[in-house]
DNA sequence: AATGAATGAGAGTTCATTCAT
DNA sequence: GATGAATGAACTCTCATTCAT
C-alpha cells in the first residue's frame, strides 16, 4: 500500500555540464518480496481504476520504478492483473478460514459467521475487487472461476460444514446444507450487498450489520430451527 | 434519411420589420429512430467490452458510420454510456413492473413472481449489464444511483407491497414487509446470482430456476407462513 | 455583433409521436444585409481565437443559422476570411481618411492627427485584427498586402500631403514628405505599438495618447520645423 | 542514443535493513541534445504554420521519430509552444546584448547601432517568430511578456543607456533618455518594419537599412544634437 | 435559400510494450 | 536486475465540407 521507494533528485553544474544526482534509498528486496511489492501497488491501482483505466506507468510511478522493471516480473499487464486476483483469492480464502466457529449454540454460531462474513463482503477492500473481477470475467473465465471457488462457494461451503454438525446434533433440520448455508447468506446479505455493489450506500457500521444478521438469524432459525 | 418534414411559413411585421415565421412540425422518428440504432450498438460493445475498453471507433464501425455522426448524437462517451444504463434502466424497471401477481395464494403467488424475478436477472442480459455498470459505478455515482434504484430496490419494494397484502389477508405474518421481501429474493438468488455474476455457471434452466425458487418458497413459508 | 435570429423550440406529443415545433423569429434580411450580418459573426470570432482555431459550426451557432447556410455564402473558410479582411480593410481605410485636418496650423494638425491615429491603430479592435492578419499575411500575402496598403500606406500617404503643404506654407522644412510621415508616426507610436501588439498594456487612455504624441510633436518640429 | 552513464552503487544499512543508494552521475548531454533538436524543429513548423495549425504529428514526422517520443519531452503542445518562444526570446535577448557600440561619437554610434538593430528586426527569422508569437499573445499573455521584456523593452533601455551617457557627455539632449530612444527606434523602423509584419516586401537590403538609419539619424541628432 | 445529418481526415494525447545500456 | 527512451497503434474528439431534402 505505501510506496517501496524513495528517491532524492538533485542536479548540478560540473563543468559547464550537468549532471543528474539520483539518490535511490531503497530497501533491498530479494525477488519475491519485489513482486509482492509491485501486486500491492497494481491492486491499488486496479482497485481505483479498474483494470481497463488503470496504466502501467501509474503502477511504475506509485513504485518509485520503472515501466521495464514491471515487464521484468510480469509479462504483461493481464498476467499481472492475473497474479493481483489470484493473491486476492488467497486473502479472500484466507477470510473464509477465518470464520472459525461452532461453540455448540447454533444461533450464537449464525450470530458471529454472519457478522464476521458481512464485515469482510461488504467492506471497501471486498466491493472493490469486487466489481473489478466481475468486470474482467467475462473476458477471462478462469479469473471468475478462482474467484467464485475461493470466495463465495468456499464460503458457502465451510458455513454448510457448519450447519451440517448442527443437524447432526439436533439443533437444525437442515436436509440439504449446502442449499441451506446459502439461503442463510442470502437472507444476511441480499439487501446490502447490491445496494454496495452499486455504491448506493457506504460501508455498513457494525450496528447495521448486526441488525440485518439478527433478522437473518431469526428467520433462518424459524425455518430450520428444532426448538419450540 | 428521408424526412416527411411539414412546413408551415408566415410573414409578420413588427414595428418597422418583417419576420418569417418558420413553424416545423417535423417527425422526430428518423433522427429517434437513428439514436436508438446507436445505442442498440453502443449497448452490444458495452456490455462486449466494458465502458474503459470499448471504443467509439468501434460503435460507429459497427453502425457502419462515421465517428462524427456519432458525435452528432451524443456529445461524449460519457453521455453515450449514461444513455445506454439510463435506457437499460428502464428495461429494467419495467422488467420489475411486470412482476404482477398476487392472485391471492400467497404460495402460488411467491413461486410465480420468483421464477420471473429469476428469469431476468440470472439472464446474460441483466447479468452483462450489471457487471458494466456496477464496474462504473465508484467513478460515476448517478449511474450507481438509477440503476439501484430502478433494479433491486424497485423490484424489493412492490414484493413488499405483495407480502404485505398477504400479511392483511392473513395468509402470511410479515411485519416488516420490506425485510422480508429482501430475504425472499436473498432466499431465492444467493447460489445461483454470484455464480453467474463470476460467469461460473451459464443461463439457468426453467427447471433450475423452478428448484431454487421452491426451495426458497419452502424456507420462506417455513418463516413467515400462518398455515399450520 | 449582435445574433441576428432568435428561435423558440418546443416539443409536442401528437398521437404518439414527438413533433418539434420551431419558432423561427428571423429578419428578414436580402442577401447582401445576410452577408454583412455573417461577417460581423464571423469577424467576432477570428478575432477571438484566429483564424486556424476559429471553426465554421461556431460562427453559425452565433448566427442562429446553419452551417450550410454559410456555405452558401462563401464558397470556404478561406473565402470568408478573406472577404472578412476586406471589409475590415474597408473600414480601415475609412479611418486613415477620417483624418481630416490641417487647419493651417501644423503643429495643432499634428497633434490632432496624431491622436486620431493612435487612438484608431492601439484600440483593442485595430490591434485584435492585426494579430490575426499578420499571422494569415505569410500564406496569403494578398491578404497581407491589401492590409498594408488600406491601413499603414494608405495612413502615411495621407500624412505627407499635409506635410508636403506645411512645407509648400513655409511652416516646414520636409523635402521628402512621405518619409517624414513614416517619421512621424515612428515617433508616436513606436512604445505603444509593440507593447500592444505583444498584449502588454491594455487599450491606452486618452492622456497617455496625448502625452505620447505631444512627445512625438516636439520632437518632431525640432527637426523639421522653421520657427526659431 | 549512446548514453555513457556512470553510477556509483552503494549499499548501506540503516536500522534493520539494507538500502541500496545508487548514485547516477550521467551526462544530461543526450536528453538535452534530442529535446533541443525537437525545438529546432519545432521552430521550423510554428513558424511556417502558426500554433494553431501547426501539428505534433507533422514535427514528430519531421524529427524522424514517433509522436510519442514528442510527448516524452514536452507533456503538451502548449508546453513545447512555451518552450520554443523562451528560447526564441533567448536568442532575441543575446541580440539586443550584442548592439554594443558607443565609441564616444554620438552619430556613430547610433548609425551602427541601428543598422545592427534593423538588421536582426527585419529579418525573416525575426519577422516569422513575430507574427507568431504576437498572434498567441491574448490567449497567453505570459508568451506576450517574456516576449516583450527579452526584446523591445530590452532594447530599448539598452539605447536608453547609451543616450544618457552622450548626454552625459554633453552630445546630446535627451532629457527622457527611454522616450528618446524609443522614437529613435520608431524613426528608424516604422516604414519598413509594418511592411514586413505584412508580408509586403522582402528582407531588406543592407543598403535599405543603411539608408533608413541614415535619415533616422538625421532627424534624430536635428531633434537632440548639440552641434550647430 | 436554408437546413442539419453525415462524413472522414486528422487533431492532441495516452499507453502497453520493447530494448539497448 | 533495473532503467527509461522510443515506439506506433489506438484512443477520444473536432472540423471543414457535402448533399439530400
Amino acid at each position: 500500500m505505501s510506496r517501496t521507494a524513495e528517491a532524492v533528485k538533485a542536479t548540478v553544474r560540473y563543468g559547464q555540464k550537468k549532471f543528474t544526482m539520483k539518490l535511490d534509498i531503497k530497501p533491498r528486496l530479494d525477488r519475491d518480496a519485489r513482486r509482492e511489492a509491485i501486486l500491492d501497488v497494481a491492486g491499488e491501482v486496479f482497485m481505483e481504476q479498474g483494470f481497463a483505466a488503470a496504466s502501467m506507468s501509474e503502477i511504475a510511478a506509485r513504485l518509485g520504478g520503472s515501466k521495464g522493471t514491471l515487464y521484468n516480473y510480469f509479462r504483461s499487464k493481464d498476467e499481472l492483473f492475473a497474479a493481483y486476483v489470484q493473491r486476492h483469492c488467497f486473502v479472500q480464502s484466507t477470510a473464509m478460514f477465518d470464520l472459525v466457529a461452532d461453540d455448540g449454540n447454533i444461533e450464537q454460531t449464525l450470530v458471529t459467521l454472519g457478522r464476521a462474513y458481512l464485515d469482510f463482503v461488504l467492506s471497501d477492500f471486498a466491493q472493490t475487487n469486487y466489481r473489478v473481477i466481475i468486470a474482467e470475467a467475462p473476458r477471462n473465465p478462469e479469473i471468475g472461476r478462482i474467484f467464485y471457488e475461493s470466495g463465495p462457494m468456499n464460503g458457502a461451503r465451510r458455513l454448510a460444514d457448519v450447519l451440517a454438525q448442527a443437524t447432526a446434533r439436533g439443533e437444525l433440520r437442515a436436509d440439504d446444507p449446502l442449499l441451506a448455508a446459502h439461503q442463510f447468506i442470502g437472507l444476511c446479505q441480499n439487501r446490502m450487498l447490491k445496494a454496495r455493489h452499486c455504491n448506493y450506500m457506504p460501508e455498513p457500521t457494525a450496528e447495521e450489520i448486526a441488525k440485518e444478521v439478527d433478522a437473518a438469524v431469526r428467520t433462518f432459525l424459524a425455518a430450520f430451527g428444532t426448538k419450540a
